[in-house]
DNA sequence: AGCACGCCGACT
DNA sequence: GTCGGCGTGCTC
């Protein structure tokens, strides 16, 4: 039976024919690659960087990336079959798996795990299980009822898939159904194995080519003179397509639609036409962005944008990073665009990273407008399709250029000469959750460094430890602080409004200044935007006899209240629940909301203004897939005279008629519990702040409310003095030993018993401070929300000093005690998540 | 990760 | 007596 298996051994040692072995990366996280066996026929055909689907396990089918051909068979196994090679030509380049390696190492988890967030999912392949009916199976006795019916069902199909099954049988076990039917013999199941990636396509029609010639055309126009219908559905042909001045424009054809677009008698005329023959039909695949955007000539720097690039220039050809310090409205687009040009004019691709939610917005609009469809575009709200075409077009050689969000920088560049990275302190860039823990910023500069590549990272208000860098001259340092077109920076005051409390001025959480500000710029038919950085309408809800607080039963957190969805929500875990009438407690019916996030600012706003166009602006409203670009519209338009939102109204968005912002809360965000706080408050104000009076003629205005005047950060804001923000706060950092002068390592422990998760969290404290030192290990600490999703957790934070120390083996012994944790018997159930270069 | 195997409780 | 819970270990 077996064919392969009854060949002679002998067979093999005829000259070349040498057994081929592939090491493959897989999408699983098992901190090793796997090695397969080739078919004799895939010997010349498989390449490194291809994509492969192998057996694995039991019973599942997987795509895999090869990283290495040999032959040295594997010493202790036999090794398994290649089933099937995907691509001819590598979908994955040498330097994509050099990143996949290195970042393994580097953010200590598996290649595996790269890969899966490396790829998109429509380049990964399902396998699914499908069951079919055994034609030599003849002892329908054995079968229960259920199974019978079953495969009386199955006898009238080909296949069915699990689902399939389940949907007929209703709900039951179906693997056990399977399972037993498998047992008897009544059915097969096979793997149907099928590439998620589908491409586009349209459909087209043109006129059967016969009809080229214009003797023909004029005789069939002749002919139906007496089906008008059908003459029109011609004639709308030809004035799309003007056969009369190119025949050959024909080939082309037409969109379907659009020649049967408004009503349904010229669909079935033009149904009847391609019956006889006078039409063809025939599809096409569609690229997805392909508006066809003529690039729209030059764009004009001002004088100083101009000094600018020319200096970020200069920097390039000693330094292979530049930060570019532009205060808000400085038009930093323009230099990017001007150098992108220039990168592009000489042959190299250009990479432009932007955090996630400023890519939905006007700069995209921008570049498009300047590069036309050579742009491709990598982002998250794009659908997966559209993801994969702008990786192949990248292979292709099709996009020279992408704009992108953190994983664009997996796309497989070959010939990188820039890499932009735009508000480089953002902190989007690092991801948090599922590994691998990477910051795109980081990863990018690795990436260019092996393409011998320039970086330019782009901020207002730089992160300390780029800034650090390049004050210590590791980077060119560019800075511009004239705002674009001579628009004044925005006038910044505060508001105390302990003071107004006490005055009794204050309107729910509106100081009267705010509140005249706020109605001025009604009156004026101006617009304005209000920062507060919580959503949901009330942080808390408490019973005012008992004290008792909605928390949520899963997380250590209160629950937060929607109003408009009238439930209470853990923005930890999703856990939603109704708001109960009475106190759970002692059922008093004084339960009342404490604090406020942006859905309660939007109704006493609504309360205050009634006239106003209020839009609020957070994560619940701006869920739905276009909800976030129409918001900006309608506020763009001018159809909302006041925006009410969270962090997401910080980033990148230029309007000119905005000449007020209001910022709630900020003794909130100066004293987040965090080394960064100070840092990240200048960030957050000065980006909103930005928000105001970008245009020439006017000046913008800021007001912030604040218990607490006198903090020495809100002086910086108002001076908008990014250098004393930053020689005081390094000082801080070098103090305390925090980067960047030192490396933050942070071990996350979790399980669903305290106990084990703290004396797992304490036995790799010591074992960790045993050869660290003490100094070096903080913790194990609960952190500021000890309790997610049931699991109780801990925080060990491994710092390092940046000098003198072996960063391989330190990791390495790092890896070690985590082992050594997760092979005690008692302990070895907990969850250890490691997060390098945690922010 | 996912899946099978294996060893203990509450049900026909 | 079985079904099914999830702890443990492995995947080339």
């Amino acid at each position: 039976m077996n064919k392969s298996s009854s060949e002679p051994l002998f067979a093999y040692s005829s000259v070349e024919e040498r057994t081929f072995f592939v090491d493959l990366i897989l999408p699983i996280p098992v901190p090793r690659l796997f090695t397969y066996r080739v078919q004799r026929e895939m010997n010349g055909l498989i390449k490194i960087g291809a994509r492969v689907i192998v057996p694995f396990g039991k019973s599942r089918v997987m795509t895999a990336v090869v990283a290495s051909l040999h032959n040295q068979p594997p010493q202790n196994y036999q090794a398994r079959y290649v089933l099937e090679l995907l691509d001819e030509y590598p979908l994955v380049t040498g330097y994509q798996l050099q990143l996949f390696d290195w970042m393994s190492t580097y953010y200590m988890c598996c290649v595996g795990e790269v890969l899966n967030v490396a790829l998109p999912s429509g380049l990964k392949i399902t396998s699914q299980s499908k069951v079919q009916y055994n034609p030599d199976f003849d002892y329908p006795e054995l079968l229960t009822e259920q199974e019978a019916a079953l495969i009386d069902e199955l006898r009238k199909q080909p296949a069915l898939s699990y689902e399939e099954v389940g949907r007929l049988v209703g709900e039951i076990n179906v693997p056990t159904l399977i399972k037993s039917l498998v047992g008897k013999r009544a059915v097969i199941v096979f793997d149907e194995v099928k590439e998620k990636y589908v491409p586009k396509m349209v459909r087209k029609v043109r006129l059967n080519p016969r009809f080229e010639d214009p003797e023909e055309l004029v005789a069939l126009i002749h002919r139906l003179e007496k089906l008008p219908k059908q003459q029109e559905v011609v004639m709308r042909y030809l004035s799309h397509v003007p056969l009369q001045r190119s025949p050959a424009l024909n080939q082309i054809g037409l969109d379907k639609t659009l020649l049967n677009k408004d009503d349904e008698l010229s669909s079935s005329s033009l149904a009847t036409l391609i019956k006889n023959g006078v039409f063809d039909t025939f599809e096409l695949i569609q690229p997805r962005f392909s508006q066809t955007f003529a690039p729209q000539g030059e764009i004009k720097l001002t004088s100083a944008q101009q000094a600018a690039s020319d200096q970020v220039m200069g920097h390039f050809a000693d330094k292979d990073i530049v930060l570019f310090h532009g205060i808000t409205g400085s038009g930093k687009t323009e230099v990017y665009i001007d150098l992108i040009q220039k990168v592009l004019a000489g042959g190299s691709q250009v990479l432009y990273l932007l955090p996630e939610i400023a890519l939905t917005t006007q700069i995209v609009v921008r570049l498009q407008k300047v590069f036309g469809d050579k742009m491709g575009i990598y982002h998250s709200k794009f659908s997966d399709n559209e993801r994969v075409e702008v990786w192949k077009g990248i292979v292709s050689g099709q996009y020279q250029f992408v704009v992108g969000v953190r994983s664009a920088v997996f796309l497989p560049f070959d010939n990188l000469g820039l890499i932009i990275v735009d508000e480089e302190h953002e902190t989007s860039y690092k991801q948090h959750d599922p590994a691998p823990r990477y910051h795109a910023r980081d990863v990018a500069m690795m990436m260019a460094h092996w393409q011998q590549a320039k970086v330019l990272l782009g901020s207002a208000t730089p992160s300390m430890e780029s800034y650090y860098q390049a004050k210590q001259g590791r980077y060119g340092l560019v800075e511009l602080f004239q705002r674009y077109g001579d628009a004044n920076l925005p006038f910044i005051s505060l508001i105390d409004v302990k003071k107004e409390r006490h005055q009794k001025t204050m309107k729910n959480e509106f100081s009267s200044v705010l509140y005249q500000a706020l109605s001025d710029n009604l009156e004026r038919g101006e617009q304005s935007i209000l920062f507060q950085n919580r959503r949901g309408y009330s942080p808390y809800i408490q019973c005012e006899d008992c004290e008792w607080i909605g928390q949520c039963p899963n997380c250590a957190v209160s629950l937060t209240y929607h109003q408009r969805a009238a439930e209470l929500r853990c923005h930890y875990c999703g856990h939603k629940e109704l708001v109960p009438k009475l106190c759970p407690v002692c059922g008093s019916t004084k339960v009342k909301t404490v604090g406020y996030g942006t859905e309660k600012l939007e109704d006493q706003l609504q309360i205050l203004f009634p006239d106003a166009r209020i839009q609020r602006m957070d994560l619940d409203t701006t869920r739905a897939k276009n909800a976030y670009q129409q918001i900006i519209q309608e506020f763009e338009t001018g159809n909302v005279d006041i925006l009410v939102g969270t962090q997401m109204i910080t980033k990148g968005l230029d309007f000119g008629n905005v000449s007020l912002v209001g910022i709630f809360d900020a003794d909130r965000i100066i004293h987040f519990p965090e080394f960064r706080a100070t840092e990240r408050a200048f960030q957050m104000m000065t980006q909103v702040s930005g928000r105001a009076g970008r245009r020439a003629d006017r000046q913008g205005r800021v007001l912030i409310q604040t218990a607490n005047p006198t903090q020495a950060v809100l002086a910086k804001i108002i001076d908008n003095d990014y250098h004393a923000l930053y020689s005081d706060e390094i000082v801080e950092r070098q103090n305390f030993n925090y980067p960047p002068f030192s490396r933050l390592i942070k071990l996350t422990v979790r399980h669903t018993d305290q106990r084990i998760s703290k004396r797992a969290a304490d036995k790799l404290r010591l074992d960790l401070a045993d050869k660290l030192g003490d100094e070096r290990v903080l913790g194990p600490e609960e952190p500021l929300v000890e309790r997610v999703r049931n699991q109780f957790l801990f925080d060990i934070l491994i710092k390092l000093e940046r000098e003198k120390i072996n960063f391989k083996a330190v990791k390495a012994f790092i890896q070690e005690c985590i082992t050594n944790i997760l092979t005690d018997k008692g302990l070895r159930q907990v969850s250890i998540v490691i997060d390098v270069d945690c922010l």
